[in-house]
DNA sequence: GAAAAAATCCGAAACGTTTCGGAAAAGATA
DNA sequence: TATCTTTTCCGAAACGTTTCGGATTTTTTC
């Protein structure tokens, strides 16, 4: 591989103006600066990235880390994530890896190793949960990260995240100024940020309209079609009161009570009005649905340009007040409420 | 975060000497290895991978380049793939990384820029090509990589794989010996290399029996329940002579393939016999087939020890013949053949 | 008890890059 | 012409590790 010292052999420059060249430094002759440039290319010279980090403190990498779940590769949410943040950091002359831990590694080592071994420039992290080790690990620890969320008292490190509170409170909200009095939410597990504020904001809607939440109507669980189903069964058998409404967490929540109400000889709109919050996965299309669906929308596709964003600031120490952004939601109102 | 001079200054040694202590080299008083081993320990120190890499040329990172494509997510054969990988290459203290190229980057300089930036010790090499470029570029480039497979006419590099080609002719072979001479073989995509070694395997095994390849028997396309479905559909329908037997190239085709013989009224084994290889997914259970499905098995999950065996291996220079390693595949015969 | 052998240690160089401080060359100003 | 700026360049140090060659100490041998 080529490097440094060959260029400036090959050119007559020393080391140094190579160097300054190729980094856009301020002073190194135009002419030089092309010279440099071409030549470079032409051998293709890549910067060595150890020798980089070791001097700079910069690598140009940063990682995911993820815990290996069983129902990782059920959706195809996770592949968006690498996906789309691949992409990304790709674009900015970044390179993007991923850590899969493995069940039997504990995660806080993983992190300590991986900063130990210093050669990631910073961390993305997903999924934050309610009072999360790993934020204040990774702030303790000095080294620039961003979270896809956001959790904890002391909001002080770079987030991009929506407003998961507003968002919920909304689609009660909307439920309730249409009469519905016994709104059910299905939710996400519980321990994940979003799903606590989540869960914030629809009780903040109740209160404010006077209506007393009822205990089995808001449920936790994950978000896929079987607990959709599972969920809408278990609200309407019984002697408890029934919801009018439903609100789902995702799409594919939606799809399962769909199913369940079918099954159960209900109709949407007509017996049960059902919200839920897009998030645009690829293969679930609310729009699609019969009765179209009401939704928040979200696209988590959006997420990636910012993170990464907020992530390369951080990296470069821009003020924090820059590293911290807010996706916006839109409602779209479908064919899948009715007023009672 | 401690180095090498933290720990030499703190017990009055020299840096070579922890240096040494710490990779259990020979000259190092077995008293000072151990003060040295628990002092870093409890300093937790870790090595600076950029460090050593830029000296020795290793940094224990090793790492996978997948291009992106729609269908990765679909089945959960990918997430396979890099959980293995990634726990094994955990347990010898290495770690695993993944690239995903995004659908606008060219393979072949992904790897020049991964391999110029000189961080990463090797290479795992998935789904080779009959003419695979990448092949002939690591080659050339002189890092260490190990293909899960095999491609090309000299095959001088680590690889594990099965024998593809004996196992086609294997079920080949068992459907000719129970009478069967209209035998279709639904394979995966031309240009993979096991795809194409396994038409070669089927071919043989009919050639041997003196039967004459139909033309329309052999199929390629995306091994996936769809394919399965139509293919059967396709096979089945029209004036051209139909299959008494249909060879699946894997378990998720069978699937497919026994959904559309129940659609088309016809019965496993009565009618049409069929037979699949098993990579023994965890969503897929050729055992819970109803009639059980006869399949030569051989666990995906066993390629990523000796994967890893073999890459660890290469990087460490040992010699080719203990780098390239074949799995084992058993036949299990259950209750999806009848004799005609 | 002296010489030889073995065990244990250390200094210095090297890997490829960035960056600090200053030097040389060119141009501008008087 | 002499001085001052500006432009363009370079040497040397540093990052944290491994490794080569040699140095020091301890043990063995006669």
């Amino acid at each position: 591989m080529a490097t440094l010292k060959d260029i400036a052999r090959k050119l007559d420059l020393s080391i140094t103006q190579v160097s300054r060249a190729l980094n856009d430094h301020s002073d190194v002759a135009e002419e030089t600066r092309l010279r440099v440039k071409t030549t470079a290319h032409a051998m293709n010279y890549h910067p060595n990235a150890s020798a980089r980090k070791l001097v700079s403190g910069r690598s140009g990498i940063v990682g995911l880390v993820v815990p290996q779940r069983r129902d990782l590769g059920q959706d195809g949410i996770f592949l968006e994530v690498v996906a789309g943040l691949s992409a990304q950091f790709s674009g900015r002359g970044m390179q993007f890896v991923l850590h899969l831990q493995s069940e039997t590694e504990p995660t806080l080592p993983v992190y300590q190793k991986l900063i130990g071994k210093a050669l990631l420039d910073g961390f993305v992290l997903i999924d934050p949960q309610d009072h999360d080790p790993r934020i204040d690990f990774l702030r303790k620890s000095g080294i620039a990260f961003v979270v896809h969320g956001r959790s904890g008292d002391i909001i002080d490190y770079p987030y991009f995240d929506i407003e998961n509170e507003q968002l919920a409170h909304d689609l009660a909200h909307y439920l309730l100024q249409r009469g519905h009095r016994r709104i059910a939410f299905l939710n996400g597990v519980a321990g994940s940020s979003y799903v606590t504020v989540r869960e914030a904001g629809y009780l903040r809607a109740l209160h404010a309209a006077g209506v007393p939440p009822q205990p089995g109507f808001h449920l936790n669980g994950d978000m896929d079609e079987a607990n959709g189903l599972t969920d809408t069964i278990r609200l309407f058998t019984g002697d408890a009161p029934r919801p009018t409404a439903i609100i789902c967490g995702n799409v594919r929540l939606a799809r399962g009570v769909y199913q369940a109400l079918a099954a159960l000889g209900l109709s949407v709109p007509g017996d049960v009005s059902v919200v839920a919050h897009d998030d645009e996965l690829p293969s679930l299309r609310a729009s699609a649905f019969f009765p179209a669906l009401t939704v928040t929308k979200a696209p988590l596709r959006d997420s990636w340009e910012p993170l990464a964003d907020c992530l390369a600031g951080a990296i470069e120490g821009k003020p924090l007040g820059s590293l911290q952004r807010i996706g916006r939601y839109s409602l779209i109102e479908r064919n899948s409420v009715a007023s009672v």
